[in-house]
DNA sequence: CCGCCAATAATGTATAGACATTATCGAAAC
DNA sequence: GTTTCGATAATGTCTATACATTATTGGCGG
């Protein structure tokens, strides 16, 4: 019934720091101080602080006190969810047909050297083509995708539920559809797509390289930022 | 010198997920065996355990013990940097031009009747037209805008500089440029563009809402997930 | 007036123990 | 067999204390 008292103590400053009652860069009071008002030991404030610290809502500094943190702009949370699962969310029917499949060792790049799996495809969502993808996928870091059925589950979702990756980035751009693009996608060449280039390793070695053309009317990716970053 | 046991902890599971040693769904130690193991506390380990399991590592079931997490929705860091920057970073020279400056109070949408302050402009980069923005400013949250020359510093940087932000939201879609926006940018009508659109709340106060289109032959955003995010 | 240094006030980490909570498991009762 | 229910093994929270670390502050000497 009763809520853990660190809890307490978390959401206390949480919410007055949120209302702004507590402005960026105010002090907030000492452990000491803290640990008396709620009649805790100093273990339950640091814990609480230090939740509060790791969502970045305060910084710490020692001998001097616990600040409100200034706003932190530069960073949001992009969500990269499986196609798949996003469709499937939508209430479409997701379809991915396999248009082409070798073997191939690039000369450049991210998979430069390295012996990989070269995939494209198209995503559907209810029939209606989504996105194009063109994929390079490591053989060496991924030897079992040679005997997967790229047909059932794109190689994405495949990936996903197959092969963990500890780093990826990606680059978002809009471009139009160039003549092959538009004609796998229904459109008209130029119509403006959003581009989504991905390069994801595991340790240092690399696994995929994915490059996704999707329909400028039919996807948006979206980002987001704040304390429920549950 | 050396670091913190329970760091040390900490990384010796983090390391053994990420690496795939421990696979999704395995079973770690039990908090008895771990602290044997590194002959330490009980409440050093369970430190160690819940910030991995804060940063959704592991999952902790009382009684059946703690479990490498099953991969969820990928989250990847979206960085967002204030334009003038970004344009500066690049060696370029960054100006905003003010177009239109005035007071409305919007009937839908985020705002939705509080009265704002609504400007809109270019962002150049070498003088060539790189962006156009057009957004609302909540002046019931931010009244000091009203007095803010917007020539000088784009109202994006002043409202960075000037009001701190607990939560944002950000859709990145392709579209073409409307006959408007490409001759602002000057670029022909329908050439494919990025558009970012970006609500902000305090709390629960809007504070502004902001919808840039980018030439989509000039910015690319760019996201990185990795354990270099600290 | 300036620079250095030591006292100090704050956080950082850790210990050893206690009790609370809860899902699971196994045995007893039906 | 099936259900119920209590024992149990694990995590969850908290206390009180100790010592480490570090940036600030203020005093002392040049």
């Amino acid at each position: 019934m009763t809520p853990p008292l660190g809890e307490t103590i978390r959401e206390h400053f949480e919410r007055q720091i949120l209302a702004g009652t507590l402005a960026p860069g105010a002090r907030l009071p000492t452990e000491q101080q803290i640990m008396a008002q709620f009649g805790c030991s100093r273990m339950t404030v640091s814990k609480a602080l230090t939740a509060l610290a790791t969502a970045g809502l305060i910084e710490r500094r020692k001998r001097a006190g616990t600040f409100v943190a200034r706003p932190r702009v530069h960073s949001m949370v992009l969500e990269v969810p499986d196609l798949a699962a996003l469709v499937a969310a939508r209430g479409q029917a997701y379809r991915y047909r396999l248009d082409q499949r070798d073997t191939v060792t690039s000369g450049e790049g991210h998979l430069a050297g390295h012996p990989a799996l070269h995939v494209s495809g198209v995503h559907f969502a209810d029939d209606r083509a989504m996105a194009v993808e063109d994929r390079l996928v490591s053989l060496a870091a991924v030897p079992d995708i040679a005997a997967a059925d790229l047909n059932a589950e794109a190689p994405g979702t495949w990936l996903l539920h197959h092969v963990p990756w500890t780093e990826a980035d990606s680059r978002i751009t809009a471009l139009g559809a160039s003549p092959a693009e538009a004609l796998l996608l229904g459109v008209e060449a130029g119509t403006p797509c959003l581009c989504v280039e991905r390069r994801t390793w595991r340790g240092t070695d690399p696994i995929t390289h994915v490059r996704q053309v999707f329909r400028g009317d039919s996807y948006e990716l979206v980002a987001h930022f704040g304390p429920g970053a549950s």
